[in-house]
Formats: C-alpha cells, sequence, structure tokens
DNA sequence: TTGACATGTCGCGAGATGACGATATAATTG
DNA sequence: CAATTATATCGTCATCTCGCGACATGTCAA
C-alpha cells in the first residue's frame, strides 16, 4: 500500500470552501493564546470575574479585560455585571469539545 | 459567599499552566489560517505534493511550501520526495481529533 | 551539459497583534 | 457629593505575520 509516494491512499477531496475556513481561522486565532486557553479552560468550570481571571494568569485586569473581549466578540464568551463586578461565562458549546482536543495533545501525561 | 451570580457552579480549579499552553497556543497559531485549515482538511485524506495544494488553494506553489515548512516545524506534517515532486502527509494523530471539531462548529450544516 | 520543472529559501513592506499606561465608565460606600 | 473599587477603552509602540518577487536547490530528460 505504501510504496514509494503513491496517490493510492487518497479518498475524494472533502468539500470546504477557503471563505468557511477563514471564519474558522478567525476564530481559532482567537483562541491561540496562552492567557485565553486558560481563561477558557478555567471557564469551563464556572463563571470568573474578570479580576479572579486576570489573577490567575498574572496579567494586569485591564489586559485581561481585553483578552475576554476578544473572546467575546468572536461569541465564544458572554458576560454578566452582579455589582461592580463582570463574570464571564462560556457561551460557544463546542469549545468544550475543542478544549478536550488540546488538552488530550498538551496536558495529558505531563505536569 | 454565596451571592446572585454565585460561583457554586464552580468546580477546582483545572490544572495547565500558562507554559503549556504558550506551547497549544504556538500550534493554533500555526493552524489558524484558512489555507493551511484547508490543507490540513485535505492531507486527512490522502498524501498530496505541493503543487497540489498551491493548486487546490490558489495560490502559488512557494507560497504553499511555505505554509507546509511551518506546518512541518511544529510536527503537524512530514515530507517525503518522490523525484522532483515532493509529498506531504499528516503526521501529528491529534490533528484528525480537532479538525473534527473545527468542522463539527464551522462546517456543518451549510454551503 | 543544458533546459525545464518542482520545490525551497530569502528579504522586503503592509498590515495585524499584544502589552502597556493613561484615562473613562459603572457601581458601591461614606 | 467625593472616594474607592472593578472593569472597559484608547493611543502608542515594538513585534509578528503574510504574501510577494527574486533567487537557489534538486531532479529529470534530451
Amino acid at each position: 500500500m505504501i510504496g514509494k509516494a503513491s496517490k493510492t491512499n487518497r479518498t475524494n477531496k472533502p468539500r470546504g470552501s477557503l471563505e468557511l475556513f477563514s471564519e474558522a481561522a478567525e476564530c481559532l486565532k482567537t483562541l491561540a493564546h496562552p492567557v485565553r486557553l486558560r481563561m477558557v479552560q478555567l471557564l469551563l468550570h464556572g463563571k470568573y470575574t474578570v479580576g479572579e481571571l486576570a489573577d490567575d494568569c498574572s496579567i494586569p485586569s485591564n489586559v485581561a479585560s481585553e483578552h475576554l473581549r476578544l473572546m467575546q466578540r468572536c461569541g465564544f464568551l458572554s458576560s454578566e455585571r452582579d455589582g461592580r463586578q463582570v463574570y464571564y461565562q462560556i457561551a460557544e458549546p463546542h469549545l468544550r469539545n475543542i478544549m478536550a482536543c488540546i488538552e488530550a495533545r498538551f496536558l495529558e501525561g505531563r505536569a
């Protein structure tokens, strides 16, 4: 089956326009940041305020706020104010599956 | 402790250092490009040459070569020369799961 | 060897990203 | 009201990304 370099193991070309992948790439780019990955991981276990997320990631809260805004703009998160604090939570269900894949690849059997 | 927007639905903090997420973010950044997503999708169905991938994505072959090199450097792909042509193929098994998640989110029920 | 073809590499420039400080808004407290 | 706390927004700047053209390498055939 595996000769020198044959095309024989190739099934039919899958469909998938570059246009649809552009949207996917935008969202993946949003996810592709260490702080944002950590935030999503935390938020998959419950709501957190901006300050709590900032503390966990060891960054100033205005920077945390910017990261959260980015993720909110592409539909990953939603927010809800409670007094002076703002709680963020997961709004995109697929994030759980995607995050599970990422954890399986990068966090499994380590640390 | 338990207010209106309570933290009660929060389980224990998951572990996950920013350092490990940095590596994950690097790889996600590599994946987060429409052309590279399409290439991975194709390669999950068989080997392709640089020229074939370039044609499918409507880009010059030197640009395709750069995209492929990026993905090879972070371990996603491997290459194999056959005469003047070079075949690329998937080298990271987890790509299949991750791509399935992405397709489920962005390509399902569309087009 | 010469020429053609497939792929790889390099440097450049336009545009995007990310962190920071300063400032602004919102809600609570005195 | 003013002061404090929590979050959001803005301008700036260093850095990175992407696509391009030019050129280099590698393979094959005449």
